[in-house]
DNA sequence: GAGTGGTCTAGACCACGCC
DNA sequence: GCGTGGTCTAGACCACTCC
C-alpha cells in the first residue's frame, strides 16, 4: 500500500522550500505545471498545497498564486507545539526524554473521571503521574488516566519508556483527535518538590482528552511545567 | 456570487447534529446517499465532512461510516478557543465587552518590532494597550502594534469599539494566519492596577503574530490575563 | 462479498487580481 | 483579456471493516 499521491507532493514540495529551491514571498509554480511535472492531476497538486497551507509553510491568494511563507520571526526556546500526537520523546528530540514513575496504580475510576473517559463505574483506569526530564532536567510533571480496558498490560518498564510507542507499535492503535485546555495555575506540593517551583512561580498546565481512531477515549492527563521551562504554540489559518 | 455548496452542505449537516436529528456515536447516512439527497456529487460531501471533522464535529472510520462526535466532558467557563479570527467582542458575545485605551501612540518601531512586522525602522507603528471588560469586569490587558501603513487613520474612537470590525469592513481586509504562543509568566505593574492581579497571582498571555491573506504582517500583540478567568483551548485531528 | 470512506482523473466553469 | 486558484462533476478503483 503506497503513500498517497498528493502526500509524496507534499512531500517533495515541502523538501523544496527547505532546501531554498522555492524562496520565501515568491510565487511556486502554477498548479497546473506542477500536475503536468509530477504526472497526476491538478486536483492532487492542490490537496498537496492545501495541506502545506494549513501547516503555515505557503499561502495563497486566488488570482495570483501560491506563495512561500516566510520564517515565523518570534519562535523561541520554550516554544511546543500544541498539536503534537507523538510521544514527549520525539517531540522534543530522540533521546533526550527520561521519566520516573512517582506514582502507579489501578483504580475504579471517580465520577469526573468516569464522564472524561466514557467509563462505568466498575472500569478500572490506570492512575499515572510521572517526572518527566529533559536532558536529565526535571521539566514536566503528568498525571495520566487511562482506562484499562483499552490499554491492557501497562507496566513501569513501559512507563518508563514511552506509552506512545507501547499503544501505536504494540497495540496497534492510533490516535485520531484531541480536546486540550491551555491555562496557568499556582504551584502544588509535587510542582515544589519535583519542578523545584517556588511558592511564587506560575504554573503552566495542559489538560487534555484524547480520542483513538475509533472514537474510544484513551487518555485524560494534565501535565504541569514551570513557567520558564515552557510554551505552547498554534498556528491557524483563516481559510480552514 | 453565492456560498460554496459544500459549505451549504456542511451547514445542513450541522444543523441537523445540533438539532438532534443525528444522534452522537451515530453513524450518519453515507457520503453517496447524502450527495443524493442534496443534489450534489460524492466528491462534495466529503468536502464537506472533512470540514465538520476538523472542527470536531464528526470523526471518520473508514470502512465503518461517519460518526457524530459526543460532547466533549471537560469545557470549563474561562475556556476561550485559540484558533479565533474574530474581534473579542464576537467571540464573547455581541455587547458584552467595552475597552478602555490606556495607551494610544504612534511610534517608529523597535528592532523587534521591526523584524516581527516585517518593518524598516522608518515605517511607523501604533503601540496601543487596551483594557478590555466583559460585562464591565476587566479581564484582558492587550498590547498591540500594528503598521500604520497597513491600517491608516486608527483612532480612539474605534480603539474603544472594534478594531477587528474596521479592519475588516472599512478597510476591506481580511485577516489570513496566526502564529500564537501562550505562556504564563509573573504579574506585571499593569496587570495588578488594572486586572487587581495579587503578586502570586499567575497571568496567561496569549501573544501572537496575524498576516492579512494577502501575505503583510498585521498585529503583532500579547494579551494578558489572570489565571484564573481565562483558558485557551485547542481541538486537533490526527488525520489532517 | 457488500458497504463504507479514501484517492485520483479529465474536464469544465467560475471568481479574483492584474494589465 | 489572461492567468491564477476555487469549485464541481461523473466515474473509477482501492483499502478497510464486518459478515
Amino acid at each position: 500500500m503506497p503513500t498517497a499521491k498528493y502526500i509524496q507532493v507534499a512531500q517533495e514540495i515541502k523538501k523544496r522550500i527547505k532546501s531554498g529551491q522555492y524562496h520565501p514571498d515568491e510565487l511556486l509554480p502554477d498548479q497546473e505545471t506542477l500536475a503536468k511535472e509530477f504526472g497526476v492531476s491538478r486536483l492532487t497538486v492542490k490537496k498537496a498545497i492545501d495541506g502545506l497551507e494549513r501547516k503555515g509553510l505557503v499561502y495563497k491568494q486566488s488570482g495570483l498564486g501560491t506563495y512561500v511563507s516566510a520564517p515565523i520571526p518570534i519562535k523561541s526556546k520554550t516554544d511546543t507545539p500544541a498539536n503534537f500526537f507523538m510521544g514527549l520523546d520525539t517531540e522534543m528530540g530522540k533521546g533526550r526524554v527520561t521519566s520516573q514513575v512517582l506514582h502507579f496504580t489501578v483504580e475504579f475510576p471517580s465520577p469526573e473521571i468516569q464522564k472524561n473517559l466514557s467509563l462505568k463505574k466498575n472500569e478500572p483506569v490506570y492512575d499515572i503521574i510521572r517526572l518527566r526530564l529533559l536532558d536529565g532536567e526535571p521539566f514536566v510533571i503528568e498525571h495520566t488516566f487511562m482506562p484499562l480496558k483499552t490499554v491492557p498490560d501497562l507496566d513501569e518498564e513501559i512507563l518508563s519508556k514511552s506509552v506512545y510507542h507501547y499503544i501505536h507499535h504494540d497495540l496497534n492503535l492510533k490516535f485520531g483527535r484531541a480536546y486540550r485546555r491551555i491555562l496557568a495555575s499556582k504551584p502544588d506540593d509535587l510542582d515544589k518538590k519535583f519542578l523545584h517551583a517556588a511558592p511564587d512561580d506560575p504554573m503552566l498546565e495542559l489538560e487534555q482528552l484524547v480520542w483513538l481512531t475509533n472514537g474510544t477515549p484513551v487518555e485524560y492527563s494534565y501535565s504541569r511545567s514551570r513557567y520558564d521551562s515552557r510554551s505552547y504554540t498554534v498556528f491557524e489559518n483563516n481559510r480552514f
